[in-house]
DNA sequence: GCTAAATATGCAAATAATTGCATATGCAGG
DNA sequence: CCTGCATATGCAATTATTTGCATATTTAGC
């Protein structure tokens, strides 16, 4: 089970609850895995049950309790473990496409429609991962192997961005003659 | 639930068994949406059941019976409804970016070959999937609008695998300084 | 003052997907 | 002749994921 090693990962920058990790998720190691708070939170028991992680409950006055969970010796060693294994071809799951194979079926309106929103969508993301760049990347040469990671995670949401809008563009044209 | 979904676009193709359905998968709609041959079949008989596709069960001599399933045509109204709903956001579950966001803590070595296997499979589809075009779409300009379909989810297939290999290159060469 | 969003965690039920196994035959290569 | 691959379908058990619900507080906007 994968969903463990992302969060392990993600826990190596610094120790954060099982909230943090859902939102983190959404923008670093979330582009290329997503999972939802549930199954955060679950995933969170069973590796902390594993000795993978130690948890730290803090009592908050103002707000409810966080369990603040830190990364242990035995989780940095499952991390190098399983970075040596070879992967698994990445699971693709993309409905637009697939209803893009029932054209002639489906009328071309409802397929430009949702091929516009994808659109929207792609030039959102781009903007949004050239905001990061150009935040934290500022100069790409002087960069520490940790960031270097995250750096080229970045890079490739940049130019994924980029070949989805103009592939967008090229389908749209395409439907419209 | 979708597998249903892309698993009735491709019977609109032709009439066929589950095995036959597995290997288009392969290499059609299966760049947007994998299973392994167990899902297959039990969905194809809930299927059935829903009366989605009708089974048609050819007895062979030979080689093991097969059974051929044909889209009804509630199968084709369940396409156009569900085709007109909004898309969920693709699931993506890439390992390798999530390895990747482990550099420093796993070894730089380790990450490379991953890097080069990923490389040399891009690499591998993209002269497949140019192939395909090759033979299938040589003049783009005259198509119906089912073929348009294929051939547009052909092009992001091409698009994909070139990105991947300009990715893979940088990183590899970001990685190697 | 009310409403909504953000913070923070979790259970339970239902669905989906993977893994391991099982069966049976034909054909090609060594 | 033996091995492995392709054909062809499926069950059972486990694991992963989604969906729906539940609770409780703070802060910002109207």
């Amino acid at each position: 089970m994968a969903l463990s090693h992302a969060l392990l990962v993600t826990l190596l920058d610094k120790p954060q609850t099982g909230y943090e990790l859902g939102k983190r998720f959404d923008r670093t190691v979330g582009f290329f895995w997503r999972a939802s708070h549930q199954q955060i939170y679950s995933e969170l028991h069973r590796m902390a049950d594993k000795g993978h992680i130690s948890s730290n409950k803090v009592a908050q006055a103002d707000r409810p309790n966080r369990i603040v969970y830190t990364i242990t010796e035995a989780g940095r060693e499952a991390i190098q473990h399983w970075a040596a294994l070879d992967s698994p071809a990445p699971s693709v799951k993309e409905e637009l496409l697939v209803k893009l194979f029932a054209l002639g079926t489906v009328e071309k309106p409802v397929i430009t429609r949702l091929l516009e929103n994808r659109l929207a969508q792609h030039r959102e993301r781009l903007a949004d991962y050239r905001r990061v760049m150009a935040e934290h990347y500022p100069q790409a040469e002087k960069l520490s192997d940790r960031q270097r990671g995250r750096y080229l995670g970045l890079r490739l949401g940049i130019r994924t961005e980029e070949t989805g809008i103009d592939w967008c563009e090229e389908a749209l044209q395409t439907l419209s003659k």
